[in-house]
DNA sequence: AAGTAGACATACTACTGAGTATGTTGTCAA
DNA sequence: TTGACAACATACTCAGTAGTATGTCTACTT
């Protein structure tokens, strides 16, 4: 268990009480597979080799279930991108740090990355309960928070002259698309180590950059 | 109704009989919407003013329905670059073009290209009758051979010297990330006109070749 | 040793939604 | 004018699934 895959089991621990990270962690795998329309409590139940009754001990409902994962896996992201966010270096340097973090975190992070992509944009039709509806705007609260810590840094960066667009909410949407692009396509390859990770997370943050218009990302991979 | 419009209706009826159109553009709405599992085919009849009976007596069933959506979907992608494709021009200037007629297919044809990001992505998990089963995989193996034909123009534009990039096929995920981003996120606004639509395109294109280290482009944008 | 509570498993209920069987209406050919 | 068929609507069936009610076992307290 690496570094990194430990620190990610403390904060799922510390989130939320012990016996229930298996729960999410196979509800995460499952809502990424099937989708969590397509996915019922009893696939969950099966891929712990349990029954219902353990999940129903724990979560009042399936989407009580979905939320808790997608909101673990925002958290996992808020903190990924700490350390960068209070660094003290040029915006562009925090930029670029910033993104390479929450890339990595896209990654290793996948299957719970998954269900907060589905939360966010599928806007789970269907969970119309009330406290649900809350739960749901809670999560997409948190997401716009975390975009808008990127967003000041890009503007930070903008006013340096280091990165240039046209319309920022369109090159914010561009620059997430690139940096969530794993959670889509990536898969652990096996014996993949760390560094193997590392290299795919920078790519992408190369392209999300670049994309930007930060020519010294450009320059760096023309030459 | 621009010729645009007027094109994608042609489309539209030449692949399939009169009558089955608005079926299919309400379903495509639908799966937009709610996604795939989560749209009944009462939810399509609502739509539609209509009931079950409209929608069984063209379709099979919901699967059925699902994969017109998206085959006609890939129509209307082939039929986008077809132009760009066959253009006499450097292979930058093509991949530059087909680039920007993707994204603008994207874009005015939102709804059957979600429903094909669900098919391809989601995998349809739950639809595993044989022939569904079959027709999946003919629409996962489309999708391959329509992103073949990027995959040849941009080795032609690398060793050109024009584009570079580390792993390949990870660039090309995160270029159609960049180029499909509005199927997620684009909303027409009241009143929207196609010049608006261009720029939107043009942006993400830019953005999109920008990553692959166009620097002709990266330029440009950095004037 | 008995009681209690947490952590599940088992066995149900109730409902939603896909698919079907059949009815109805308009149109068009002969 | 009549039958035949296309284009639907109506009224069902049936399977899967969320959620519940209840049973069981173990550990720990007193």
């Amino acid at each position: 268990m690496t570094a990194n895959a430990s620190a990610q089991s403390n904060l799922e621990r510390s989130l939320v009480e012990e016996g229930q990270v298996e729960i999410l962690r196979m509800a995460a795998q499952c809502f990424m597979d099937r989708g969590f329309a397509s996915t019922s409590i009893d696939d969950v139940a099966r891929r712990l080799g349990s029954t219902k009754g353990r999940i129903y001990h724990f979560f009042a409902s399936k989407a009580d279930l979905f939320f808790a994962v997608a909101e673990v896996g925002m958290e996992f992201n808020y903190a990924a991108i700490d350390a960068s966010l209070k660094r003290e270096a040029p915006a562009i340097e925090r930029l670029r740090d910033m993104a390479f973090a929450h890339c990595m975190s896209m990654i290793e992070t996948q299957a719970y990355q998954h269900s907060v992509w589905q939360g966010v944009e599928i806007h789970l039709r269907g969970s119309t309960t009330p406290e649900q509806r809350e739960r749901l705007n809670a999560l997409i609260e948190s997401r716009d928070r975390y975009s808008a810590l990127f967003k000041a840094v890009m503007e930070e960066a903008a006013r340096d002259g280091n990165i240039h667009y046209g319309d920022p909410s369109i090159a914010r949407q561009l620059m997430f698309m690139a940096l969530n692009s794993p959670i889509f396509w990536y898969k652990p390859r096996p014996g993949e180590t760390a560094q193997d990770r590392r290299r795919i997370a920078q790519q992408c943050t190369d392209y999300a950059l670049a994309g930007l218009g930060d020519s010294a990302t450009a320059n760096r991979l023309n030459a």
